[in-house]
DNA sequence: CTTGCACTGAGGTGCGCACCTCAGTTATCA
DNA sequence: TGATAACTGAGGTGCGCACCTCAGTGCAAG
């Protein structure tokens, strides 16, 4: 049987309020009981019961995950993760709720927030884009004794808050590094295609991609960004006018996480079999084409991952611990037709 | 507030008695009462605090991790990771130990099992090579009520058990695709240098890089394995020879998860930068050796993963769950200095 | 009608801990 | 020396649930 903290007081040769006292914080402990408190810790392996803790504190987590609006693969993929986690934690005394708001309207958010019931809430993970508005509603929140969590949003990081993001800088630089060995040829031109070239995530992974290529493999020519913007008509025309003014085109990146539209683009022109291909995010598309040859290589960062890595942040600053990596960097994975 | 089985009994209009043999599946409630519970379950949004049932049922994980004795390097990871997970765990209810065992001794480790204890211990995970002898023992320590994972062994599965393993025929395609692109060229020789190629892992990791060569390279040749069976002096004598012997090596595969002293010996004699370098296992070594250059890619498994699958999954039957994924397959990672 | 059986309700106990109160004991300093 | 503050001990309560006992109730077979 583990031992209690009855045990322990008997073996501190002291009073279980003390040791209470002790193990939580309390004042009007002097420093040697705190001294013989801990040594018994030491010698008789006292470990409180997480179980026995929780229930006496009637502790429960309640968190709200603030995710823009919209219809972007990678956030219908965020939002299915999050409600997946959301149903299995309950039985974990965790309640996790979402929100969608239009995160372009920053003054819109901040009042949002402003108006968020510490009573209510332990913490936040909000996605949204940098604004002081924004920043300036969250230190507050924070003031409430709301955890808050920047969650995979490219913004400028409020200092106190935690992080939890993905290198896109990487994740470019590896779609650069596979594109250019795989090749296998020292010149040629690289089309790189997104939805837009707006967003900082796609800045940061072209940024990536440009720096590799341009270090390592100077005779590659990756083209300007072609941006779909969404629209299949006109994404599938300037696809094929540009395949068709560069005759030694040798690889296709996809950045954006919708690579289906862009790819049925480029194979109603040109062959995906002897063009190296790149795309971004495991999806069932993207599995099928890496094993039917169309795609090489997938760059993939686990969407679940971001959100187990949220709540557990926001817990472990619920419990007053320390995260295990309070800045916490979702894996860039590479995915070939071997190891799926 | 979460609602409680009181408020639970309320709703279903019938005693806490009722709704406590229904929730936990004993004799002599009549369909009736389990449809009315389980109406007023779904109606109210019931859900058990795990903390309070933990707590009331005295619940304890008692995890024991049967490991080969030996010094392989990927072996002290799991050593090392199955340590700080107990440590990390015993505050969550659950102690793991482990033991070392010959585990060429089938009689030896089928006779250890024999004696296992089903009041000192919930659950085991077996390292060891396949033998009818073990896989007995196996199959009584599950009917003396001890959940058993298969634990990393690539031995024929005992069906009824659960397993936890990492696909090796993969991390050698993974490997072979990896050589097969970066060596940028259609011909030429490969190194391959493991350990031993005694082992099931070392067989398959080659099965597949052969595999793939074979069918996607096939103007590349890989030389026979070169095994230095740990043994420093001798090894690099070998591929020191095997270097002179073949002028046109242009890539080395390091199968084994030791390729320090076997990259020592190839850089003695030719310049790694000029050669692929493929090795396994993510270590400060390779980390190191990823970032300057003296390795492309590192293949890698991570032993972590495999440690904590193995505990969710002993949990899960200890909770009779079904644990999300019964044949856990650890993924290959791929890793340039990019995405390190 | 009795007997037996399947079902139900009421109530209690204890899991290990947090948190509270209140009385009692030291050290500390004037 | 007494007063004040800092400490300590004893004991209790309740968190939500599992598990136990015992006293019913209704219903069917004999």
């Amino acid at each position: 049987m583990r031992p209690t903290a009855r045990d322990l007081a008997e073996a501190a040769g002291l009073s279980l309020a003390t040791v209470d006292r002790v193990l939580n914080g309390r004042p009007n402990v002097s420093k040697t009981a705190v001294g013989k408190v801990n040594a018994a810790i030491e010698r008789i392996g006292f470990v409180r019961n997480p179980a026995a803790v929780s229930l006496a504190r009637k502790k429960s987590y309640r968190f709200r995950f603030i995710l823009p609006t919209g219809g972007d693969l990678y956030l219908q993929e965020l939002l299915r993760r999050v409600e997946e986690l959301g149903t299995a934690l309950k039985s974990d005394l965790t309640d996790i709720d979402h929100v969608q708001l239009q995160t372009e309207d920053a003054h819109g958010i901040a009042h949002y927030l402003s108006e968020i019931d510490p009573d209510e809430l332990d913490g936040v993970a909000v996605m949204a884009p940098e604004s002081p508005q924004v920043r300036d509603a969250l230190a507050r929140l924070m003031e409430k004794g709301i955890r808050v969590v920047q969650f995979l949003s490219g913004q400028e990081k409020l200092p106190a808050a935690d992080f939890v993001g993905m290198d896109n800088f990487a994740a470019g630089a590896t779609a650069g590094k596979i594109i250019g060995k795989f090749v296998g040829q020292t010149t040629g031109k690289v089309m790189v295609i997104a939805e837009t070239m707006q967003s900082l995530d796609s800045i940061q992974r072209r940024h990536g991609f440009d720096t590799v290529i341009n270090d390592a493999f100077p005779g590659l020519q990756p083209l300007p960004s072609i941006e779909t913007h969404a629209n299949e008509r006109r994404g599938a025309q300037i696809i094929s006018r540009v395949l068709e003014n560069h005759a030694d085109i040798a690889a296709v990146y996809v950045l954006s996480s919708e690579a289906r539209l862009p790819l049925a683009a480029v194979s109603a022109v040109a062959d995906l079999g002897t063009l190296t291909v790149v795309v971004h995010e495991r999806t069932p598309f993207s599995e099928e084409a890496l094993r039917d040859g169309r795609v090489d290589a997938v760059i993939a960062q686990d969407p679940g991952h971001a959100v187990r890595s949220a709540i557990r942040i926001m817990r472990a600053r619920v419990d007053f611990r320390e995260p295990l990596a309070a800045q916490d960097r979702i894996r860039t994975e590479v995915l070939f037709r071997e190891n799926l």
